[in-house]
DNA sequence: CGTAGCCTTGATGAGAGTCAATAGAAGTGG
DNA sequence: CCACTTCTATTGACTCTCATCAAGGCTACG
């Protein structure tokens, strides 16, 4: 229910409009006069006010001066009431910031009508504003021309950004494939994730004010958008949707690395490295239909087998090279995967998936 | 610079009010009837629109009952301009929406106080409304009494949620410590995280609408806020700068275990353990003094040793709890901890630190 | 055709997990 | 307050996974 403040000092006048209101299912608090209605606004907090101008101790100018000047109650709508029909009393009302002005006598209608309109309006400027949101923003980076954003392309080895550096951009990867790495003290080396096409690098580097504490190198010859950091501040400030979205995917970066945190405690060597070559295959060569994003027209399924370098996946799994080779040996021994050279294709992937140990 | 848009058929009047407008530095498009108005209305996108009620084709009534339905131009102010100054009249443009209204012959100043402080009212009603921000929102969860969210205390192995709950709430830890923990299929468990006083608990699983992946246990006597998620969403998209904060504790969290992750695939138990004995310590029981939160006047650093499981332990370090052991036992031979029973005293920080292997 | 950069295989040993038995500590109930 | 149970910490013995070092093969590319 909306509260409606009255400020009129004739107590007829005011009980009248009083009850009118009401009547319409109102909630109205009553001033007696321009101290008490400032107090009142102050307190009550009224989704509208009415006022009378002339008044004893403070007049309606001198309340609605009072009151713009307040944020608490500087959006509320404020309508005069008065007898005054003078062109230029008008102005001096309507220019001090007054959304509408009532005479006296004061028609029911006129009175139900106006305060009902202003009411809507406030509501209306209330609601968000239709701004192009989350939707376009993914669809703007994926324009071939016209894209927002400078979009480059990065060939293998390339690096996007390296520890120690202090990124600028948040990238957007239209096509390719970026690793995520972090480096200790002895130039141990381990892939913490992989990016594809649709997904964005560099968003907690971007974050926090320190600098980046892991790189990130292209893998496969990328397409990628650059996003400034100032522009990404201002979309996720005025954006809620873009944030909770951004929010999202750190959330589940979280928890993959949860996830990765506890096979790396906890399994053996060959599980892991089954555990990769079904990750970097579900990651980039085997999306569901209703996900295949192919911006470009290619069709990223149709690789037929996994590139990637024996150190690559070392460092995916988190062991030293030599063991994951011989772990592959295996693997192809028992007929689950074919190898050549640093290719790698996927045999029996059911059986892998069902593996235990 | 403002643009606005004055829809007025007699040419003499609207170019008198346009070079006025020009001369105060506004933006002016110029539309000579009611329907050329609405279509420009719609293609420039004014910030302000003034507009005549007696027109030939659309009259101004009309303008603005087809604007105020558009809700691209639904916002945007309205100003009447007309010869009529009997009351219904007004009544009849205000009551429409029009959110003032000048009376010709139109006086200059009128004019331009009228724009301007239309203008200004949008600008105020498009700023975010002050609420109360991250500094009210973090200062309440620490009201002992009036904090808007209910506070519970928990005890020792409580839980908060387990792995394949939906979580209901945010927890904000405002004294004891709390556990992260992830299973897996053969029980094996790895402490994600620690969270103790300030931080807050559950933000991932809140996040992502997949049941939770972990699960948080306390481990000593605890002062929990809930926050239900309803109240964060909405905290979230109402104010940009707790969205901000929040996705820098995701950030932080990412970072944090890309960090761990490294650590756990190449450094060898010893150094892990290392590790860990000074990350319970600096979280738990060496902050520095400008970040010494004690809500309830309990000064952490005081505590004279760490209080872990040995099982805790090592489902922090990723090793058995045997392995775990020997290490502390080797550490205590050598003069850098103390140990007896669960309690651990760090003897000697600087050595620890500096440890190489 | 040579060379650099990967990939592969072998031998070896240290680090760390497992199982099992014992020693303390911390509750519990009469 | 003491005996009893139950948990937790500790130590030893054994095994096995996996890293390391070293050497040889394969492939790609100039």
């Amino acid at each position: 229910m909306k509260t409606i403040l009255v400020i009129e000092d004739k107590k007829e006048v005011r009980e009248n409009i009083t009850e009118i209101l009401k009547l319409a299912q109102y909630r109205v608090v009553q001033a007696s006069d321009g101290r008490q209605g400032v107090a009142l606004a102050r307190s009550v907090g009224p989704d509208l006010i009415l006022c009378d101008i002339m008044m004893p101790e403070l007049d309606g100018y001198g309340v609605l001066h009072i009151l713009a000047k307040d944020p608490n109650t500087a959006r509320t709508p404020f309508i005069f009431l008065t007898a005054k029909v003078a062109p230029e009393h008008l102005r001096n009302g309507m220019n001090l910031g007054a959304d509408d002005y009532l005479t006296k006598p004061i028609d029911n209608i006129d009175l139900l009508a106006a305060v009902e309109l202003r009411l809507k309006k406030v509501e209306q400027m209330n609601q968000p504003v239709e701004q192009p949101g989350l939707a376009d923003f993914l669809n703007a980076l994926h324009q071939v021309d016209g894209c927002p954003y400078s979009t480059l392309r990065y060939s293998k080895k390339q690096i996007l950004y390296a520890e120690g550096d202090t990124p600028a951009n948040l990238y957007y990867i239209r096509s390719g494939q970026v690793k995520h790495v972090k480096t200790d003290a002895s130039a141990n080396v381990v892939i913490t994730a992989l990016s594809g096409a649709g997904d964005f690098v560099g968003l907690p580097g971007l974050l926090s004010d320190v600098p980046c504490t892991e790189s990130a190198e292209v893998l496969h010859n990328a397409e990628i958008c650059l996003i400034p950091q100032a522009e990404l501040l201002t979309l996720l400030t005025s954006h809620a949707d873009i944030g909770a979205y951004f929010m999202r995917l750190l959330a589940s970066d979280v928890r993959q690395r949860d996830e990765r945190l506890l096979k790396l405690a906890y399994q053996p060597v060959r599980k892991r490295v089954v555990e990769a070559l079904l990750l970097v295959y579900r990651k980039f060569y085997s999306l569901p239909d209703d996900l295949v994003i192919t911006p470009l027209g290619q069709d990223v399924r149709s690789a037929p087998f996994m590139t990637l370098s024996r150190e690559n996946w070392a460092q995916l799994v988190g062991a030293s090279m030599e063991t994951v080779i011989r772990v592959l040996s295996d693997l192809r021994a028992e007929g689950m995967i074919k190898l050549s050279g640093s290719q790698i294709t996927l045999l029996d992937i059911d059986r892998l998936t069902r593996l235990k140990h």
